[in-house]
DNA sequence: TCAAAAGTGTTTCAATTACACCCATGT
DNA sequence: ACATGGGTGTAATTGAAACACTTTTGA
């Protein structure tokens, strides 16, 4: 067999919306290289593992729950130069997680336009894994990955207001998402959230695809 | 440096529209494993290649110029039984090129549908990359990449017809494409395809992205 | 002259936008 | 009572779908 031998990682962008702020859950390395240098999570596939699934026990060593969240592979990067340990190639991961109230194992939650330089190509694989999440609030039912079993139109709204940093008219997006056959289903309940009428809540539905699109002002031009 | 070694490969699905039919480079394995049966052309990474260095130079090898095609990573594959030979993650590629008049290097075109089921798990890495095609077709402007360097609008609506197996209406498809501010740029010259009005030709603008996307009938639903 | 393909004009329809307005609740 | 957020009604606007019709060529 030609060609020489990789070992091969898994990383994490997860990705989550505290306090309006989308964040990106990040680790200071504490060993060599980089060390004292912030990378996303994650680690090598062992044994008889497949990318996903390695992706997931990552997920699970950090302190996160696999089920409920939204897990997928993003791309993958092997530089020859981009570990100086030798040759590794890194297949980059994009979770969404609702917000959790506390930052789970020994990772930060940094705001995603705080996060400044990685380790690594780290600066890379996060920069692709915003703009595939991104991306999909367009075209998906995604954002609701971001939300609590149980939500409200507003949190919803609020997660396509700190991925985007912009949205539609509340009115409209609430008309918007609760038009589309599948993507919210009532619980019946409704909740106070302090001040104001009380909202209604919602699960999540069985629709993943968003048709039309929800639309963006000024979306960015991806590479073709 | 914990986890086990990976020999790593790209992989490439080519595609092309010939006759109206999109259709896919294949290339019948010679040696074990899975001798006999059809399979993508690929190989291993080599030396201190990167991955799209390393399918550029899969591409010319098989005979097939690099530049003015388009060529994008798909995805990594890793199952830990998909080659008999060990552990081997190859990373799919995808690659859209214009008709060529002979099938190149060892190689055959064979329509996408009936490609029927080819070795390792080379028929996932093909669907995943037609159903790519036919996403970035809705919101980019790629499907020139199917044609050569001058075209008409037919030409490229065909593309669009052998792509999707359906099409908008031509005179709706034209007004749409033409008033696309750097999708196409017009030579000036036109051309006569045997009968009818001769077309105006053009070659590709600088536009990348499409602004609001061209609409499938019925779209298929993505897995988040 | 006719068939075939290119291209324009125009009507119809669906969806988004913008915004006036009412509803329900906490203070 | 009133501020605050939830939600509905509705007109204006935009863009796509549908299609009649003209133009330009080869046979």
């Amino acid at each position: 067999m030609r060609g020489n031998l990789f070992a091969v990682a898994v990383d994490l962008v997860v990705l989550t919306v505290r306090d309006g702020v989308l964040c990106v859950l990040l680790r200071e390395r504490a060993a060599p290289p980089f060390a004292g240098e912030r990378a996303l999570p994650g680690g090598f596939v062992r044994g008889r593992e497949d990318l996903l699934d390695a992706a997931g026990r990552e997920l699970l060593e950090i302190g996160l729950a696999i089920d409920g969240h939204h897990l997928e592979q993003l791309a993958s990067y092997a530089a020859p130069d981009r570990d100086p340990r030798g040759r590794v190639l890194t297949v980059g991961h994009l979770a969404l997680v609702p917000d959790l109230p506390e930052p789970p194992g020994e990772c930060i939650w940094v705001p995603v336009a705080e996060a400044g330089t990685l380790a690594f190509d780290h600066t890379q694989v996060l920069a692709d894994g915003v703009e595939r999440a991104r991306a999909k609030l367009e075209y998906t039912t995604l954002a609701t990955a971001f939300c609590p079993a149980e939500f409200t139109i507003s949190q919803l709204r609020r997660v396509y207001e700190a991925v985007w940093g912009t949205c539609p008219d509340p009115r409209n997006f609430s008309r918007k998402v609760t038009s589309t056959p599948g993507f919210l289903v009532p619980t019946g309940t409704k909740v106070s959230s302090g001040r104001g009428r009380p909202g209604q809540l919602y699960r999540r539905g069985p629709a993943t695809a968003l048709h039309p699109p929800m639309l963006r002002d000024q979306p960015s031009d991806p590479p073709r």
